[in-house]
DNA sequence: CTTATTTGTTCATCTAGCGAATAAAACACC
DNA sequence: GGTGTTTTATTCGCTAGATGAACAAATAAG
């Protein structure tokens, strides 16, 4: 969090592109990152000393290239692990990685999280994690990240709101770290999302990435070159909540009008529920099941059911239309499970963008539907977390 | 443009502080950016010798302190000077300052500029920034900073779209140089205007701040620790054409129910118009005085006057919630003359803006209303030339 | 006149990075 | 098999930029 050293700065590049690229060898990384070989030499040199790269061993020639082999680096998967954890209404989702960021194991539980007290909460995640733990036999376990839905004030560990808790201002991260006598860094999802993404897609990693995640909710990760960008307090945004339609329908934050209300998984559900003249629904979260039924008759040409969805892709085409009006943003990405649906939303996506955004400015930034699982809210903490590590290690050293 | 050396930037940072605090000694700069008394010794000697800086002749003790005086450096103000612009419908205001950063004479015309012709506008401006060079016998002109409406792509010096203009993508910068042999830097006004009020207020730079301009019409400037933040193109953004209401009343952009389209004066004046009764206005944009005039009648309780100004209330505070769960910024700055009528638009503000976000996170910004007069689009403009001009004295110099 | 105090400069040192020379490890070719 | 060629990696000396410490300068107080 503190600002960084020259030094820490080409450290956590030159790692942070090892673990996404994977073994490479000197010469590749100069190439990649613009540093002189002399520099990568020097660096690397150090972090061999200090046991977090590994010189491939096998004395494997290149093949049709002449010249010395390359030797290349990689990283230690022996310094221990970190376990990433993302938490939403009713499912608690794990996820075991080694120091060199494979995935070592995964589960899900299903429980229901909403409305606990916040004592009972931290017992409960600690425990699914700590059984997790033991189950793995999760080798030296280093730390544990967290990625939840809410405004969560990733420098003090605090979950300020959330849709999930009663509680206001929950010290997740302290309580989780007295209950498992770990470090524990907590995110927003969505930012973990858009950082999970942007590493699998270098273009996303220049100029600036909005991420939007339409899921149980709709939340906004924005990254400036690849880092994400932190607000006054807060990582993500609860984009979600700022309200479009002043007599929109209901929201769970307790407003009307509010995108989420009209895009995301609950409202879409609610709102079909109604139309079928069905009781109002006793689930608040519906299961992707349940979903799917909804988007099929959609498309089978349910007309009341596609209104829901030209209606909805009106709201997100207004909010993309914002976030490009705001942030001017380089690409935009929409993800998460809302994006089933997409071609029901495109038409009138496409539709209420244009018609609120000069061609101009549009034309500026890609906008692209990514397909993305929840596994990669787990990566993306358990990312931020290693590289946080990264630089803790080589801190420990210097003090 | 380009990314500064580590030395450009030190210097750019000394040279800041300068301008803005005036003369300092060497310890008194080091004190406030935190670098070494050497660091600053080496730095202004280079500065001393290049003749940007010069030193304090007067022998005048400190006075009740003892010690050795100090010995107080300033800006040299006979290195030429910078020329700032601002153009609205039908005014042009100029301002010429030396190269400390003085101001030397400013001049206002009024011109009406809307809808001419690109070749004819370009003429207008060029010849009433040659003729107030002429008239003031500008010394040495080194440059010209211009602020205006509109999408404005810096780096390549062209106004994409613009409420004042016909044509889209104007080559504006070139088109000035072309006609006057000077460089032309040219910055949306909001942008300008968030900068010059940023200079005169040093919490503004640190950490997240949004400028909002309420006047002619509704722009955003954004700085992230004093720098102006650049989206993928365009500095500041039309914030005034985020689409709030779907069915709202025209705006000038073609759509409606924009930020604008309720908030500006030009909409404010045209429903003013419409409540009396009276046709249509012709008056395009109206004067400072047929602003008062309205805003005096909706005080002394006009009812249908005073609603239009709830009305625009309402939507100020929910585009400063948009701004607030985007952007999440330290600071809100409220500015231009829109402001006049601040006591009007407060009450439904307040309600608006706390009806979509949470306190924890309206909390976070600090929101504040700044008397800014029209002056400041050309200081802040001209600061931005000046700037330039530090770093390019110096490049030409190590070329 | 001496001393204390504050300001500004000089100098040796440190970090970070780089170009150039050099070493190392393979293949290609005679 | 020896010799050059090619590619990779390391070493070394140099430079930019910043700093702490010693030092020089200029004043007020006593």
């Amino acid at each position: 969090m503190n600002p960084l050293t020259p030094r820490e700065a080409a450290r956590r590049r030159l790692l942070d592109t090892l673990r996404r690229e994977g073994p490479m060898a000197r010469v590749e990384i100069g190439q990649q990152l613009g540093m002189s070989p002399a520099s990568v030499s020097e660096l690397t040199a150090s972090l061999v000393d200090e046991g977090i790269l590994v010189t491939e061993e096998t004395g494997e020639s290149a093949g049709l290239i002449r010249g010395r082999p390359k030797v290349r680096l990689y990283f230690a998967d022996t310094l221990g692990s970190v376990i990433g954890v993302w938490t939403g209404f009713n499912r608690i989702e794990l996820r075991l990685v080694d120091s060199a960021g494979r995935n070592r194991a995964s589960r899900h539980i299903e429980h229901p999280l909403r409305n606990l007290e916040a004592e009972e909460l931290m017992d409960v995640l600690a425990e699914a994690i700590a059984a997790f733990a033991r189950d793995t036999n999760a080798p030296n376990l280093k730390a544990v990240g967290l990625a939840c839905q809410g405004y969560v004030d990733t420098r003090d560990g605090i979950v300020a709101w959330s849709p999930v808790l009663g509680a206001r201002d929950l010290p997740l991260a302290s309580g989780l770290n007295r209950r498992l006598g770990k470090p524990v860094l907590i995110e927003n999802d969505a930012s973990a999302m858009a950082f999970a993404i942007a590493q699998r897609h270098s273009e996303l990693r220049s100029g600036r990435t909005a991420c939007l995640m339409v899921g149980d909710g709709v939340g906004l990760g924005f990254l400036i070159q690849g880092e994400l960008y932190r607000g006054a307090r807060f990582g993500g945004s609860e984009f979600g909540h700022v309200r479009l339609r002043r007599s929109g329908p209901q929201c769970r934050c307790g407003g009307r009008g509010c995108i989420e209300a009209f895009l995301a998984d609950y409202a879409l559900h609610r709102d079909a529920q109604l139309i079928d003249h069905r009781p109002a629904p006793t689930v608040l979260i519906p299961g992707e099941d349940a979903m799917d039924a909804i988007v099929a008759q959609a498309r089978a040409g349910h007309p009341a059911l596609a209104n829901l969805f030209r209606e909805a892709g009106e709201v997100l085409g207004d909010a993309v239309g914002i976030l490009i009006q705001t942030l001017e943003p380089d690409h935009i990405v929409i993800c998460g499970p809302g994006t089933r649906a997409m071609d029901l939303l495109r038409p009138s996506f496409e539709a209420a963008l244009e018609s609120q955004t000069i061609p101009e400015l549009r034309a500026l930034a890609t906008i692209q539907v990514v397909e993305s699982s929840m596994d990669l809210l787990t990566e993306g903490v358990v990312m931020q977390a290693l590289r946080e590590l990264d630089l803790d290690l080589a801190r420990l050293r210097a003090a």
